[in-house]
DNA sequence: GCTTGTTGTGGAACCCGTTCCATATGCGCT
DNA sequence: AGCGCATATGGAACGGGTTCCACAACAAGC
């Protein structure tokens, strides 16, 4: 591979034109730059992007840690980020870390040795205290990493009032609700305390069903589905995420029971598979996009060196109205 | 951040000696190991990756392309393809080539710019001279893209016959069948030839609705079905990706006819979605998993300068039958 | 005593692009 | 003529690792 001395030998010039021609920072002159372009088609000429690296200490690459690349919402979150990412000029490093958990710390010793400039981690981590040793761009995705990791979430506790009276809108008494896993704090767990709460203020008793840390595959939702309905659990309103809510509705289906006329149901999170099943899922809709940009912006902000107060970001959610409920 | 010459100053010896400690080549004595880690230790030194990149050359990083991850197709590829990688050590740079046309050529250009160490290209390009012109390491997902380029499918021809004998054998007499893009030629579109072909042989009536090229996303699939209901297309049997199958049942549904009793189905491809809706899909299933592990360990063997007769890799596929089919 | 081999170490040269300083020319202005 | 400034260029030093060669010390074998 030709290297720029190889261009400055063979265009009659030294090393510091040919850099500032390749950059268009200083000055060139026209006869040069006619030469310089002959010889660089000559030779095949492609600047080696891993010296420019070392030199400026960055590579424009970004770490993207999801639990479950397959789960629609991490699919979707990926999908507009790296559009996003791209817009800056970034690229994106993918890291799936369910498969082992150590992956995540491997990707996290990434920022720093250099490789990545910096990480949105959507994971569920136990190990809080390895993020805030890390002084380096960090944004998380609906989790707390520490007091200096800024934040990107939506307002779940209007999520889980949503839900709840959209339920008891449609006359729902008996509640069954999916629940994430309570191992660690983290916002999303508001949506089932509110959840929670606006029932209990209005009488409705509910059955909780709390799902396993840091499950996401339609495989497992399908298992814990089965396992309430062998448990014999009753219910005529449904609450939980899109997969478990989804699951739990063909299940009730397959016994013979009608959606909405027996059972009502809303999930949360909105993703396009509330839309690819019949009847359709009512839901409430995170606006992952939003979470993305905004992921995306914030990084990029705190790449670029810029402080500031009140890093938190909550996005707005709403109900979409599905055919899994009557109101 | 400290450097090699740093440790080196402060444990008292040469950076060939640190760098030798630290990759464990040549001989250090015990004495100036316990130096080495006392000084790094202080130091709190990290190897600069991009240093030892630019040196060797290479990132170990490969770049998986593919025009939409949200897909389940894509998006289960994606997922199996990053865990391979992460067994060979490499790390994957996402590429969604959906949004703009020229996002493949650049993260192409990767390729020569020494940020990535091979590519993976699942994308459906018009463009296949730029794919030709590059001699690094490629491998192609389902797709031709040139005649050094190994290429990683599955058994189309079987696949669509096993469609076609499966709506036969359920009694289908009027087939809808939707059909991928043929703009490029590609080993998927011999799935559709052999399909016709046995419903030829049969005498079988079809309808084939062409999908525009490398459209992905369900909110297109919704919209093609809408246009096929519209027409007043008459049919008992459809086949189809995932997607415009799973759509068409539910518009079938929605239109209050039975499935399968009506109306069978038979889709092609198989992933986690096709058991996510009710009733379950019959499916030709592709062995996703199977397809990312064979793409990895090309790109490794092709990475690794290894060079081979019959490159291509040809998967099997199966059937399974889910509750849209009555056999 | 001399060769040969193993262990151990320092540092120059290299990978390749960037930056900055030294230097030089030409032009307009006082 | 002398000064200031824009234009233009070469090349050393740098970023942070890796490799290789030169060199030493010491033990074993003849």
């Amino acid at each position: 591979m030709a290297s720029i001395r190889d261009v400055a030998k063979e265009a009659g010039v030294g090393v510091g034109t040919v850099s500032r021609f390749l950059n268009e920072s200083g000055y060139v002159s026209e006869e040069t730059r006619v030469k310089l372009e002959e010889a660089m088609k000559k030779l095949d000429y492609t600047p080696n992007e891993l010296a420019r690296n070392l030199y400026h200490k960055k590579t424009g690459i970004i770490a993207v840690l999801v639990p479950n690349i397959s789960n629609p919402f991490f699919s979707e979150f990926v999908g507009y980020a790296e559009a996003e990412l791209y817009k800056y000029g970034f690229k994106m490093m993918l890291c799936n870390t369910e498969k082992e958990s150590n992956a995540e710390l491997e990707y996290l010793d990434m920022l720093r040795r250099h490789i990545v400039d910096g990480v949105i981690a959507g994971v569920h981590t136990l190990d809080v205290e390895m993020y805030k040793k890390i002084q380096k761009p960090i944004v998380a995705l609906d989790r707390y990493l520490g007091e200096n990791i800024p934040v990107v979430s939506v307002d779940h506790k209007k999520g889980g009032r949503l839900a709840a009276e959209t339920l008891i809108a449609n006359g729902c008494k008996k509640i069954l609700h999916f629940k994430g896993g309570t191992e660690v704090e983290s916002p999303y767990l508001e949506r089932h305390y509110e959840f929670e709460r606006v029932m209990k203020e209005h009488n409705i008793s509910t059955t909780c069903y709390e799902l396993e840390w840091n499950r996401f595959d339609f495989g497992y939702y399908r298992k814990i589905v089965k396992d309430v309905f062998s448990k014999g659990i009753e219910f005529d309103g449904v609450f939980g995420g899109d997969g478990p809510a989804i699951e739990c509705m063909n299940e009730t289906i397959r016994s013979h029971r009608k959606v909405p006329g027996d059972v009502k149901f809303v999930s949360y999170d909105g993703t396009y598979i509330t839309e690819v099943v019949e009847p359709r899922m009512t839901a409430v809709v995170q606006p992952i996009e939003g979470l993305a940009k905004e992921s995306v912006h914030l990084i990029h902000r705190l790449i670029g060196g810029r402080i500031y107060q009140d890093k938190n970001v909550v996005l707005d959610v709403e109900l979409r109205k599905g055919d899994t409920t009557v109101i």
